[in-house]
This record gives structure tokens, C-alpha cells and sequence, in this order.
RNA sequence: GGGAGCAUAGCUCAGUUGGUUAGAGCACUUGCCUUACAAGCAAGGGGUCACAGGUUCGAGUCCUGUUGCUCCCACCA
């Protein structure tokens, strides 16, 4: 079968894809006797559309179980998928709005009923899509954030931790999402900087004349105060501590009093304190004794406390509170200030804080043995930076409310005995309370936050908490990938569960990525329309150019603006490969049909390209290894491209013998494979019957190592190279050859220069190369450099000023980096302070440039004579 | 308020533990359909590595400060 000109991805991914899944090669076997590397994947939201975040986060996870499988390792990588409770539970309800139906019509059983059928339709479209990238993820051990496994490991968790006194209910001040309905978590809320104002209101202190002003940003929960504080230190209002005061519009008497959270620099020193919709004033409430007023229902609007504005929204109800204030002559001012607003990070609306009955995670505990644990160093971060983000989360963390108000999750396992009060925590269906066997039980309504069982997927897909052949096998996992992010939605809370579970760290290492971004580096949103579908420039492109594209270049940790650009350079970069293999093909086609003799003594360019293939391959396995994907590669770009094409496969096309070409292509498929794993494997079958997935990855081999061939290529390739420049300069076409004198002037590279003339000849376009210690030739084109110098005979051509002047400019340069290079030399300091290789190079410097500047001082004065 | 990151060619970015002449891709100029590839080949132009100090024989790289941009965290009502 031959191959075309160009490689079509479009023809041979989803076949090379299907070969793949039905060989097995994606499987991992727990009781295989090699040693185990085990990879989890972040599992990506049902609800979800593959997006470039995916991209890039599965292929470089791709890249690295791929490797890891070619070296020998038993290479597991876990696929599956998330609840992700908020996300699906609004797409459900959306879709039974459209219906004109509401989760109460239907209720609990016909809503999860529901969500099921949806997750049945539609769950499996993102792995669908996932596989477009190529991905190498065992899917028969694909899970799902809520199958029975996971319900298991959840129950689980969750008991073990309420008997250890670590999950506790309680009323507190929570986040809470007036839109999804439910309390969020700290880190679900997203702070937004936005324009507000300072509404100065006047309260009247009971029994005197005079009035205190208070400045407050949210009028509206006026309703809600049961106090005015002051801070006791502060000389102006330390005497009010004790008097009452007059809310206005609701005219209720309130105490004033002193608590030192207030502060003296901040607004106009005092603060109404509403220990239903601020934190912070339910805790000085609690301080003090208050009562608490709570002014909205769970929508935000405001409820039969807040008189005639009862049933208002509270934006709406901010204005026209506000308003009356004004009319009753309480508002003294308005200021306009900038503050922060904490925001739902599902769908960006402003949270309320809310009190009410939640569950909570202790955390002062978890944190501090997680904390221990990686100052220990047993998970690394990589780039290292992020773990002071790490820290910086895990030493001022707060308890994590996990409950959440929906019905799409795992269910809280509790139940509350209505009889006699009792709270039963319990893996298993509870039909009668322990306490007073009484059968009049409630189930806790709430389920839990999705990170709760996100943070047990590393052992939660390995079987947790049964004790499995895999788990034993596979846990803990070598390498987690993903973005930063994620650092405190998710890999915090899967450290401090995985020590308090199984008493180890979950992974030894994680890889952290970047966001990708528009060209313009604006984050891709749905809301911006600037977002880039992976599977559109999959399908312009081919996987492996989008793959490479997101890979080339890029250091862990940062973020990256998407070029097509980019895309279209991997896709030559491909294209490339692909035709260096072409060569090789037609090349042994040919050699079949003239069935010549070939020589088996390998040549100069054969050991050089061996040598410099070692080199690669050792640094690629070495920048693989570390993680540090984009740097391996670039080296195999720029190794493949400038080394191997542009020169090795012009060299070989003057040899016979096509071993080395065919090893060298064959080793850099296998280097790029991780990389671009369908082209290499379209390329590999023209060759090889079996599949490069089960290749091993190439060793480096010390024995080939030769500096002496690549000192000899590279003056090979510094003499063509300046026939090049000269023929480029006395602007003779491509197509016309010429004959070139080449005086070498280094005389220990004559030898390597005439035993390779024909070499030259073909890559300088010569007609005729001749090689000597030295020519006596006049009215000729030369150029000097380091090696030799050379003339090219096209006497007509030649300007003698214009030469002249060229020359003595060279020379006036070579002179000054000569004058730098022996300065260097004369210093005594240098000389005794550097590394020896250093002056070594140093001196090398030196006399190439000094032979320079004396070839141009030489042909200078010979021109000068003509 | 605290922390982190970035600043290198027109654009996007690499640049290992400091080592001398700072790289790549794209874009640009010029010439080539040289039978692997025009998705290509060859040659070329383009950089006081943000600024100011310091350490060092030697700094894009390490230290200090300044400026500009970005992000994260935080209970300033």
C-alpha cells in the first residue's frame, strides 16, 4: 500500500481508535507482575461538552501513561465521570420548566427517576468525545461519581468521620445561592470586585436628642438589626455602649454595644449588626446574647418581617428601602465605594448569606495531617509554586459545609428519630431509632456536596472501601493532572481524605496546568462566545496536531493563549514525519527493484545522526520523566525537523543503505507517539505488523555516542552552509550549478572533507567540489569561515570594491569577538575561578576565531593585489 | 490587606544547577515546484532579555528595590 502525499487524519483516526479499544491495549491487568503506574482521571462532568480545558488536561495525561506503558510499566489510567449535583440538577429543572413543571409537582423519586434517564442519554456524550482525542484510559474500568461503588465509599467516609467526631450538624451563617436554591461551600463562591454604595443612616439614641450614623452597604437587611456595635476603644462613641438605640422604619429598640470586631478606621466606626445575613454578625450575636431576625426567604426576597416590603426582591427592596429612609430624613448620604460581592461559581449569582441548618467537615485536624504530609514531601507539586497556595488554603481553612438543598446527589445517610430526637448516622437503610425503637424516622433530605465524593475518586475507583486485588495493586496513584484551579475544590480535600481513609497520600505527584485562553488571553466562556470547540480543529486539523499544539513549548503551571497558528504548525509537524517515512518507503521499493549490493560499513552521517538520536532520546526520557512535557517536545520537534530531515535524509539519499534511516524513523515514532499517537500508528503499520502501543520505548544507548562524527558533521554542515550564503548572495538560482574550490585551512578536517565531497557537492549544489591545502585562484567569489575558505569561480559576477568592503567589515567583527575572546583568556581571574570545560570552550572560541580573522586578513590582501 | 505569577524578536512563547555569539513557531524579505514533504526547501532581516542597583571571573538566569500587567486568597460593614 502506498502512502499519500499528505497524512489525512480525517481517514485514519477513528479506525486506529477502534483497533486499539478491540486489541485491549488500553487495558491494565491488577495482577500483572510489572510494576504498577497508576494515573486517575479528574472525571469531567456529565453535563460538560468537550472544551479545550479537557484537551488539555487529557492529553497531557495521555502523554505520560503512554510513555509509562512503552517503558514496560503495568500502566493503569482509571476514566469516569462526575454528578456534578448543582450543574445537572439546573439543567433538569430547566428542562422541566420548558415542561411547565417544578421539582415539587413531581417530587424526589419522579425527579431522581428523571435525572437518571437524563444521565442515561446524555452522560456518555463527553467520554464520546473524549475518545476523539485518543486517549488511552482503560474504559472498562470507567466509573461514575455516583454509582454503587462511590455510594459505598461515601457512606463510608461519611460515618467514619461522624464517629470520629469530625462531621458535626449546625446552624450557622452559610452561603447561600438564591438561584440553585442551596448553600454552597466557601470555596464555591467567587469573589467579584463591583461598584457599591455606602448608605449613611441615622439611628436615634433612646432618651437623648442626638443620632448615631451608621454606614451599611446592604440597607435592606435593616429588618434584621438587633444591635449597633462600636468598638470599646474607640474615644467617640465609647460612652453609647450600654444606651439603646431606634432602628429606623421598623422603630424597634435596640441595644448598643461595644465589641472589639468592629472597626474604628472603617465607615463611620459603627456597625448594625444582623446576625441572619452576615457572618461576622452572627458571631458578635452570639458574643452579645442577640437574637437573630431573619428577613428573606430562600429566594432573597423578604419576608412578613420586613412590614410593607414583605414580598420584594432584594435589590428592589434595597431601593426602596433606601428611598424611604430618605423620605423619614434617616439618610444622611451616599457614597459610592467598591467592594467585593461573593458570587455562585455555577451561575454567578450573588449569594446571600443565610443561616440554617447545615453539616459540616471539621477541618482543623484533616488540615493539619494533610499540611504535615506534604511538607514531608510525600505529594509534590509541580511547578512547585503552587504549593504555597496549598499551604496558604490548608493553615486558614474553616469547617466545609457539605450539605447541600438538592436532590441530585449522594443522600446524607442520615435519619432523625421524631419520637425521641435521636440523630442515627448509618451505612445502612434504617428502618426503627436504636435509642427508642420507635419506627417514626425522617431521612435527611439533604445530599452532599459533589467534592465530598470527588474527593475520594483516587481510591473510591479502585474499589474502596473494599479491600480489592486493584486497590492493593494500584493505589496509591503516581501522577494526578490537573489545573490550578481545582487546587482547593478538589486536590486538598482528596490529600486530607485519602490520609484520614487509607492512611496514605493519594498520588506522589501533581501536574498543574493552566487555563487556556483566546488569543486576546481572555478566559473562553460561554458568556464571551469566544470559546473554541476541540472538535471542530480536530476535525480541520487531526487530534494529533491539536494535541501537540496544546503541548509544544508550554512550562506546568501556566496558562496559554490558543493560536490556530499553533495547531496548523503541529499539523505540518505531522505531515512532516509522515513524509519522512514516505522517503524511507519509496526508498526501500527502489532498493527491491535494483536489489544492489549495499555497503554494511556504516558512514559518517549514520554515526553522527545515532549519536545525536541517543542524545535525544535521553533528554526526552529525562524531560518526561520530570513532567516537563512541552520541553520534550520541542527537543523532538527541533531534532526531527532540522537534524533528522534536513539533513540526515538528505545525506541518506547518497547512501544505499537504509538501516539506520529505517532505525532512526522507527525510534523517532516511538518517541513522538505519546505525542501523536494516531499518525505514528498509521505510519508504524506501513512497516510493522503489530501496534506502536505495544512497542517498547527506545533506551538510550551510551555506545553510540560519538563527538568525533558530530564534530565532523558540523564542519561539514559550517562549510555548506557558507556555500549556501554565497551562492544566495551572488544571487545564482537554485537551479544552476557551479564548481567550488574549498581551501581548508584547518588541516585536520581535509580528509573529512574529501572523503565526504560528494555530500557536499549535492547540498551546496555544486557542479564540481574540489578539496586542497591551498589554491591559487584569482577573480573568485570567496567567503571565509572558521574551517576553510572558499572560492567560487564566477569572475564576471564579481565586484572588487563591493568584496573588499564585505570582507573588511567580516573582518572588523571577527576582530572585536577575537579582541573579547582573548581578553577573556588574559583574565587572570577567569583562568583560575572558572571550570575547566568552560576555558576549554573558551580557548576553542579563540582559535576558530583567530584562523577567521587571519583568512580575512589573507584574502583581503590577495584581493587587494588583483 | 496578604500571597503568587508574568515582563526576552512585530506576535505567541522556550531558555536546565549562572558559562561567553540568547533560541523556536508564526509573521516579514529574497530565491527555489532540488522525484519525502509548497502543509515544503534554501538564505536573510529583526532582541542594550521592563527599569535601577548589587553579588560574581562571568547574570536573561541569583539578590534587593522600582514600574507595569495578570491571578489567587481575605469577615472592612
Amino acid at each position: 500500500m502506498s502512502m499519500e502525499k499528505n497524512y489525512n487524519p480525517q481517514e485514519a483516526e477513528d479506525e486506529i481508535y477502534k483497533a486499539w479499544e478491540e486489541g485491549g491495549y488500553f487495558e491494565a491487568k491488577s495482577d500483572s507482575n510489572k510494576k504498577p503506574f497508576t494515573v486517575v482521571m479528574p472525571p469531567p462532568n456529565i453535563t460538560g461538552n468537550l472544551h479545550m480545558g479537557h484537551a488539555l488536561d487529557q492529553t497531557m495525561q495521555d502523554i505520560i501513561i503512554r510513555f509509562k506503558r512503552m517503558q514496560g510499566y503495568c500502566a493503569v489510567w482509571i476514566p469516569g465521570t462526575d454528578h456534578a449535583s448543582i450543574a445537572t440538577e439546573a439543567k433538569i429543572v430547566e428542562q422541566m420548566r420548558k415542561e411547565g413543571i417544578s421539582k415539587k409537582d413531581i417530587g424526589r423519586d419522579e425527579f431522581l427517576k428523571r435525572a437518571w434517564d437524563w444521565k442515561k442519554t446524555y452522560g456518555g456524550n463527553i467520554t464520546k468525545q473524549l475518545k476523539k482525542l485518543g486517549i488511552s484510559c482503560d474504559w472498562k474500568k470507567e466509573r461514575f461519581t455516583m454509582d454503587d461503588g462511590c455510594k459505598k465509599a461515601v457512606k463510608e467516609f461519611f460515618t467514619r468521620l461522624y464517629k470520629k467526631g469530625l462531621i458535626y450538624r449546625g446552624e450557622r451563617v452559610i452561603n447561600w445561592c438564591p438561584k440553585c436554591l442551596t448553600s454552597i461551600s466557601d470555596s464555591e463562591v467567587e469573589h467579584e470586585e463591583c461598584e457599591g454604595s455606602f448608605w449613611h443612616i441615622r439611628y436615634k439614641v433612646v432618651g437623648e436628642e442626638n443620632y448615631i450614623e451608621v454606614a451599611t452597604t446592604r440597607p435592606e437587611t435593616i429588618f434584621g438589626d438587633v444591635a449597633l456595635a462600636v468598638n470599646p476603644e474607640d474615644e467617640r462613641y465609647k460612652d453609647l455602649i450600654g444606651k439603646e438605640a431606634i432602628v429606623p422604619i421598623v422603630n424597634r429598640k435596640v441595644p448598643i454595644i461595644g465589641d472589639s470586631y468592629v472597626d474604628i478606621t472603617v465607615g463611620t466606626g459603627v456597625l448594625k449588626i444582623t446576625p441572619a445575613h452576615d457572618p461576622n454578625d452572627f458571631e458578635v450575636g452570639l458574643r452579645h446574647n442577640l437574637p437573630i431576625i431573619n428577613v428573606m426567604d430562600e429566594r432573597a426576597y423578604l419576608n412578613s418581617e420586613a412590614l410593607e416590603f414583605s414580598g420584594l426582591e432584594r435589590y428592589e427592596a434595597r431601593k426602596l428601602v433606601a428611598e424611604k429612609l430618605r423620605k423619614e430624613g434617616h439618610l444622611l448620604k451616599i457614597e459610592n465605594i467598591k467592594h467585593s460581592v461573593g458570587t455562585c461559581y455555577r451561575c454567578s449569582t450573588t449569594v446571600e448569606p443565610r443561616i440554617s441548618k447545615q453539616w459540616f467537615v471539621k477541618m482543623e485536624d484533616l488540615a493539619k495531617r494533610s499540611l504535615a504530609n506534604v511538607k514531608e514531601g510525600k505529594v509534590k507539586f509541580i511547578p512547585e509554586r503552587f504549593i504555597k497556595t496549598y499551604f496558604h488554603w490548608m493553615e486558614n481553612i474553616k469547617d466545609w459545609c457539605i450539605s447541600r438543598q438538592l436532590w441530585w446527589g449522594h443522600r446524607i445517610p442520615v435519619w432523625y428519630c421524631k419520637d425521641c430526637g435521636e440523630i442515627i448516622v448509618s451505612k445502612e437503610e434504617i428502618k426503627s431509632c436504636g435509642k427508642c425503637e420507635s419506627r417514626n424516622l425522617e431521612a435527611e433530605s439533604d445530599t452532599l456536596d459533589t467534592w465530598f465524593s470527588a474527593a475520594l475518586w483516587p481510591f473510591s475507583v479502585l474499589g474502596w472501601p473494599e479491600k480489592t486485588e486493584e486497590f492493593n495493586h494500584f493505589f496509591p496513584a503516581d501522577v494526578l493532572v490537573t489545573g490550578y484551579d481545582l487546587i482547593f475544590f478538589w486536590i486538598a480535600k482528596m490529600i486530607f481524605s485519602s490520609l484520614e481513609m487509607t492512611d496514605q497520600v493519594p498520588f506522589s505527584r501533581v501536574l498543574i496546568h493552566g487555563l487556556i485562553r483566546d488569543s486576546q488571553g481572555r478566559k473562553m466562556s460561554k458568556s464571551l462566545g469566544n470559546g473554541i470547540d476541540p472538535l471542530e480543529i480536530i476535525s480541520k486539523y487531526g487530534a494529533d496536531a491539536l494535541r501537540f499544539s496544546l503541548i509544544l513549548g508550554n512550562s506546568p503551571g501556566n496558562d496559554l493563549k490558543f493560536f490556530e497558528e499553533k495547531v496548523e504548525a503541529s499539523r505540518n509537524f505531522a505531515n512532516k514525519i509522515w513524509n519522512a517515512a514516505r522517503f524511507l518507503k519509496m526508498k526501500n521499493e527502489n532498493a527491491e527493484k535494483t536489489s544492489s549490493e549495499v555497503s554494511s560499513k556504516i558512514s559518517l552521517a549514520d554515526r553522527w545522526i545515532l549519536s545525536r538520536l541517543n542524545k535525544v532520546i535521553s533528554e526526552v526520557t529525562a524531560s518526561l520523566e520530570k513532567l516537563d512535557l512541552g520541553l520534550a517536545a520541542q527537543k523532538l520537534y527541533d531534532f526531527v525537523w532540522d537534524e533528522f530531515c534536513d539533513w540526515y535524509v538528505e545525506f541518506s539519499k547518497l547512501s544505499k543503505d537504509n538501516k539506520t534511516l529505517e532505525f532512526v524513523i522507527k525510534s523517532i515514532l516511538k518517541l513522538v507517539h505519546p505525542f501523536m499517537p494516531f499518525v505514528t500508528e498509521k505510519i508504524w503499520g506501513y512497516f510493522e505488523n503489530s501496534s506502536i502501543m505495544v512497542s517498547s520505548y527506545p533506551l538510550f544507548d551510551k555506545s553510540n555516542i560519538d563527538e568525533e562524527a558530530e564534530k565532523e558533521i558540523e564542519t561539514l554542515m559550517t562549510v555548506i552552509k557558507t556555500i549556501r550564503n554565497m551562492r544566495r548572495e551572488m544571487n545564482v538560482p537554485q537551479g544552476k550549478k557551479t564548481s567550488v574550490y574549498i581551501e581548508v585551512t584547518e588541516s585536520k578536517f581535509i580528509n573529512v572533507l574529501k572523503q565526504n565531497k560528494d555530500i557536499i557537492c549535492k547540498l551546496s549544489y555544486a557542479k564540481e567540489v574540489e578539496i586542497e591545502n591551498s589554491f591559487n585562484i584569482l577573480k573568485c567569489k570567496t567567503s571565509i569561515n572558521e574551517y576553510s575558505k572558499i572560492y567560487i569561480p564566477m569572475a564576471e559576477l564579481i565586484d572588487k570594491d563591493a568584496e573588499l568592503l564585505k570582507l573588511e567589515k567580516q573582518l572588523q567583527i571577527s576582530r572585536q569577538q577575537l579582541e573579547k575572546a582573548q581578553m577573556r583568556l588574559l583574565d587572570k581571574n577567569f583562568i583560575s575561578k572558572a571550570p575547566e570545560n568552560v576555558i576549554k570552550g573558551a580557548k576553542d572560541v579563540e582559535g576558530k576565531l583567530r584562523s577567521k580573522v587571519e583568512n580575512l586578513e589573507k584574502s583581503i590582501l590577495e584581493i587587494k593585489n588583483l
